[in-house]
This record gives structure tokens, sequence and C-alpha cells, in this order.
RNA sequence: GCGCCCGUAGCUCAGGUGGAUAGAGCAACGGACUUCUAAUCCGUAGGCCGGAGGUUCGAGUCCUCCCGGGCGCGCCA
């Protein structure tokens, strides 16, 4: 029932290496192998002796030699070579190889183990704003988010990608008082009327896009406007009907533009938890808070302090409630801790949010762990950088606001449309395909070039550059897809189906089998270090191996019809594993291009 | 001021726990198409890895200092 958890090329190497060590007497870590970084050398790579050398006072040239006798395989390995000051070379044997291809084409997940132990993992990620566009900002939250979800699914974990929304607090009142300045005959603000209200809402979502920025610079400037929408903020806390009765309409008008938004950008969420849904909970956590001690008053506020000894940075205490008695942020994040270890059971909780919040997320950890209600949940923020303009300032429109998502989507769509068009793609194809083929493109360039990057590094966003069918870029991974997919077409219609791969007859051959082979590490990667541009460079590495081979071995043309079907195999295989490793980065394949 | 992140080819970027001659894409130059979709592939050229010390048999990677850039630092979210 249970199946022993497959083992990689690279772990089977790394295990012989490792009990050649110990039999040493050295650490078995030692025995780690790498792809080799020389592959004229070999395809493999020990380096493991040259550092045994000192704890075991000998040669490491020796050591490498006893390692090697000690390793010996003549079915795994073709080639065992020693260099330099002792570095080991490995080859695999092509039956090896072979079998390992094989063995990869008969298991459904790819030779990719489930988790042993599944995790009850949150995952923290688009975090939109009511009544603000989403705007670029929140784009890559969704998508380097939404990767981790499908990444964390398919390692077997219980993920729930939630979208935790930012439905309460000052935003909230300044729109309030806002439309209370503009209409202020509305029933709403009828201080005598407790209800009911309106069923339609009072304003349109296009209303609340453009109150918001009127007010929050209003409220910048000027002091009174900044009291009058923190003083209708209060009042929505405090629960004034005509308030939350407005609230609910705008939640509801931004609830249903996201929604779009969202689905047009292929990420979808489990929870639409937002702000709001955490505020009832406050009054009891503060006051759990309070009683463990662990919140105290300070300057009339309520603060937690989090400083520890080694410190080496003057650390701001976590501010629960403030002089005024209004809730913060922190708290509201306290308070969905909270909520998420006792009702969700997390275990792990990940928080796709802007690196420059980094400081925020420390404080709030520390508090969460300080007073007990992370219990043993593992809390960590997965900081990313800023998408930048051409001139490395953050992105923004050609008039200098902020872009829209839905503007971006219909950008990205538009420059694949005209590159199809450049390159002659798709043109004689009926036009509601050649539409759907263009969003296709234009979103896989989006998020590749998103999701390529290091997490944590800032990006220039070029999207010439981007939606170019050249290079390292999700057309040339799509092209590679779709021509895997065109050739499995055609030898069906010729009545031939794919085969047992067969031990590598060439040089391209044999490199995409090692490729394929790799799998395993790229997901492990990505997943250990939470960086999805792991799962970009294996793709990428894949697709041009699979484009060496496709130009030196040609199927249909190939006459031995056991090797046909071997090729026809490994195709296939290797088509699985790019349709596996894009869709875990959101990227849908087209039948055709 | 204190703290965090970054500086690698003309441009955009990779570089597990320190390992051999620092890689890729784009751009440039030269090749391979009666195409299983050339959106591809092969080759050439391009580097004092910001600078200076140090640790080590070995440093792009670790430590210290400096230069240059980004960001953050109690009642915003």
């Amino acid at each position: 029932m249970s199946q022993p958890a497959p083992i990689s090329l690279l772990e089977e190497l790394t295990a012989r290496f490792a009990a050649a060590f110990a039999g040493l007497g050295a650490d078995p870590a030692l025995g780690q192998v790498a792809v080799s970084q020389r592959p004229e050398l070999g395809q493999f790579q020990c380096n493991g002796a040259m550092s045994a050398s000192k704890a075991l006072k000998r040669n490491p040239r020796e050591i490498a030699e006893a390692v090697v006798v000690a390793a010996r395989d003549e079915a795994l390995f073709a080639e065992l070579t020693l260099a330099g000051p002792g570095f080991i070379n490995v080859r695999v044997t092509d039956a090896a190889l072979a079998a390992r291809a094989n063995a990869l084409a008969a298991d459904p997940r790819l030779g990719i183990a489930r988790a042993a132990v599944p995790q009850t993992v949150v995952i923290d990620y688009g975090g939109p704003n009511v009544a603000k566009p989403m705007h670029v900002g929140h784009l890559r939250s969704s998508i380097i988010g939404d990767s981790l979800v499908r990444l964390f699914r398919f390692l077997g974990h219980d993920v729930k990608g939630d979208i935790h929304l930012g439905d309460w607090g000052t935003q909230m009142g300044m729109l309030i008082y806002e439309l209370s300045r503009l209409q202020p005959n509305l029933p709403y603000f009828d201080p005598a009327l407790a209800g009911p209200y309106p069923a339609e809402p009072p304003v349109t979502m296009e209303d609340l896009q453009a109150m918001y920025p009127a007010v929050a610079a209003r409220c910048k400037a000027d002091e009174d406007e900044r009291r009058a929408a923190t003083q209708a903020t209060v009042e929505l806390q405090q629960g004034r009907p005509g308030y939350r009765a407005l609230w609910q309409h705008f939640r509801d008008l931004s609830i249903a533009e996201l929604k779009a938004d969202f689905h047009r950008l292929g990420v979808d969420f489990d929870l639409w938890y937002g702000e709001s849904d955490y505020e009832p909970d406050i009054p009891a956590m503060i006051a759990e808070l309070r009683a463990a001690g662990v919140a105290i008053e300070d300057a009339g506020a309520l603060i937690i302090p989090v400083e520890q000894p080694d410190d080496k940075k003057p650390m701001p205490p976590v501010m629960l409630l403030k002089s005024d008695g209004g809730a913060n942020y922190a708290t509201t994040d306290l308070a969905t801790i909270r909520q998420r270890v006792r009702d969700l059971h997390a275990d792990l909780i990940l928080y796709v949010v802007d690196k420059r919040q980094s400081l925020h997320f420390e404080q709030v950890f520390r508090a969460a762990r300080k007073s007990g209600l992370a219990g043993n949940a593992v809390m960590e923020h997965l900081p990313f950088g800023t998408m930048n303009g051409a001139d490395g300032r953050p992105f923004k429109t050609r008039e200098g606001g902020v872009m829209r998502l839905k503007d971006l989507i219909a950008m990205m769509t538009d420059e694949a449309h005209k590159r199809m068009l450049e390159a002659n793609v798709a043109q004689d194809y009926p036009g509601a395909e050649r539409a759907a083929i263009a969003h296709k493109v234009g979103m896989a360039a989006l998020r590749y070039a998103d999701l390529m990057n290091v997490r944590t590094a800032d990006y220039v966003f070029d999207i010439e550059r981007f939606t170019r069918f050249e290079g390292r870029t999700g057309s040339y991974l799509l092209y590679a897809a779709v021509r895997i997919q065109s050739i499995l077409r055609k030898a069906a219609e010729r009545q031939l189906a794919p085969g047992t791969i067969l031990p590598p007859a060439c040089d391209e051959e044999r490199a995409l089998v090692l490729a394929l082979a790799q799998l395993p590490e790229a997901l492990r990667a990505a997943a250990d270090q939470r960086m999805p541009h792991h799962l970009c460079a294996f793709a990428f590495d894949l697709g041009q191996a699979l484009s060496r081979f496709y130009n030196a071995c040609h199927i249909m043309d190939e006459k031995d019809a056991a090797r046909q079907a071997s090729w026809l195999g490994l195709v296939t295989l290797v088509l699985r594993e790019l349709e596996l490793l894009l869709g875990l980065l959101g990227i849908e394949i087209p039948e055709r291009m």
C-alpha cells in the first residue's frame, strides 16, 4: 500500500558515497554528490575527500582512491575517476540511466515523494485592499504565493492559501468619511436611523477607486481631515450601523472586482478571510495577553515588548492598542496567527509579503511566540523585492500613477498578440483560439519573468523582453511543450506509441535523460528555500536539453522501430515534467501555437 | 545615527554545506532550415565577481573595514 519513497538519482549516488566515507571512518555527509561543474570530466562529482583529509589525517587523494574502491558498482558506475587533489568524477552507465527514465515514466508522481509527515501550511499572499485598485505591488505576492501553494500541495501538504484581505482599518474610515462629505444625505449617515439600509451600494467600484486617492491625499496634508477619517474609523470599529452597512457594500464591491482580476491572472485562494474577520477576536486576545502579563501599558498605549538580550538593533515593541484605543495592523496579525493556529491547526505559516515589512514580521512573530499564541507553529516571512521600471524606481504607468493589475494583464496579452503577429504564429487559427493563445502566452511571459528572479531581489519590468519568443522566457517553454505535443499527435496518427526507453545512444539523448533525472532536486530546492526560481531555471534547462535532442534526433524519420518508440517515450516523459513544472508556476500550455 | 538587503560579461540575471578553467539569456559576430513548428540548435568574442585586508590546501561564497545603491527604524497599513 504505502510504497517506499522514491529516491532520486543524485540521492542514490550520494548514498553510495556516504557509505564509502562511513566505511573509512569519516562523516557520511562528505559523500554528497553534485552535478558536475565540468561535464567533460564527468556527469557528477564528489568533493568529500578533500574535507575528510583533515579529520582522517590522510592524504585526500588516498581517501578518494579508497572511496572509489568501496563505491565500485559496475551496474551503476560507468566511470569513477580521480582528478586534482581529490575530486571524484562520476559517470553513470547508460543502462542505469535508462532504468531511471523508465522508473520515472512508470511513476504518476514522476519520482517525487509525498511528504512523509504532511503539514498544515497556511500561505498568506495577495493581500489586496478593499476599495484600492489592485496594482502591480500585489502582483508578485500573488504569483509567488500561488506558486508556493501549488508546490507545497503537490508535495503532499495540506495547504490553505489565504488572501488576507485588507478590509479593515483607517482606509475604510477614510472612505466612509469621504462619502459623508460627497453625499451627506445618504441614510447611512443619519445617526437617528439604525437601518434597514438600501440593498444596492450607493457607489460603484469606479467611484471608490477615485475616492480613495483623493481622501488619502487630503488626510496626508491636512490634520483636520485626518482627524475626521480617524473618527469615522473608530465609529466603524465601534459598530455604528450605518457605517457597518457602508463597509459591507464597499467590501462586496471590491471582492467582486478582485475575483475577476485574480481569475484573469490564474490565481486562486482557498480562504477569503479579511482583517475584519479577526476583529471580533481582538478583545478576548487582548484580555488573554493582559492576563498573561505579556501586554503592558506604556505611555497610554498597550504594547508587547519584544526585544531580546542579543539584539544588535533597537527593537520597537508591538503596538497592540494605540493611545486612542484603536487596534493596529500588528494586533490584527496576532489575532490572525491565533486563529490560524487554533482553528486551522497550522504547522507552518508563510507570509508572502514585501520585504520592506520584515521588521514588522520580526516583531509580530516574536510577540506570537512570547505570548504562546503561536503554539508550535513555525512562522516565516518570505520577503520579495520590488518590480521596478526602467528607471530603477517602482514600476509606474507612463503618467506616473500605479499600474492597475487589470491594465497590466491587458498589456501583456496585447504584447503577446503583437509578437505572435510578427512571428506569424497561429495566424491561420480561429480568432477565438488565437486570442486564448495570446492570453496564455502573455500570462506565461508575466509569470515566468517574475518567478525566474530570486524572490528577494528587485527586478526590472520590461514587457518587450518578457514577451519575446527567444531565450529564457515563458514562450520558449510553451514552445518546447507544444512541439512535443505536436510530435505525439503526429505519432498517434501513424499508430506509433511511446515505448520502453532504451539506453541512450548519443550525447544529446544522454544529456536529456540526465536532465530529466534532476527534477526532484529542483523541486526540493524550490520548496526548501521557498524560491520558485529554481523551478524556472530547471524548466529552462530541461527545455534546452530537449531542443538539443530534437535537433540531433529526428523522431518521426527514425527507421529503428524500438528506438523510435523509445524516443517517443522519452519526449512523453519530458512533456510530463514540463507540464508539472509549468503547472507549479501557474503557467498553462496551449494545445498548439 | 542604528539595522537589513544588494553591487558578478555591454544589458538582464544565476551561482546547495567554501572546491577544478565563474555560468545562462539578450545584444554582437560566424554557421546549420526541401522544419517531427528555426520561437530552435552549434560556434566565436566578451570578467582584476565594487575596493582593501584576513581565515583556508582552496574564497564570487566565510570574517573585518571602506566605497556606492535600495529599504526599514512605537501609536500608518
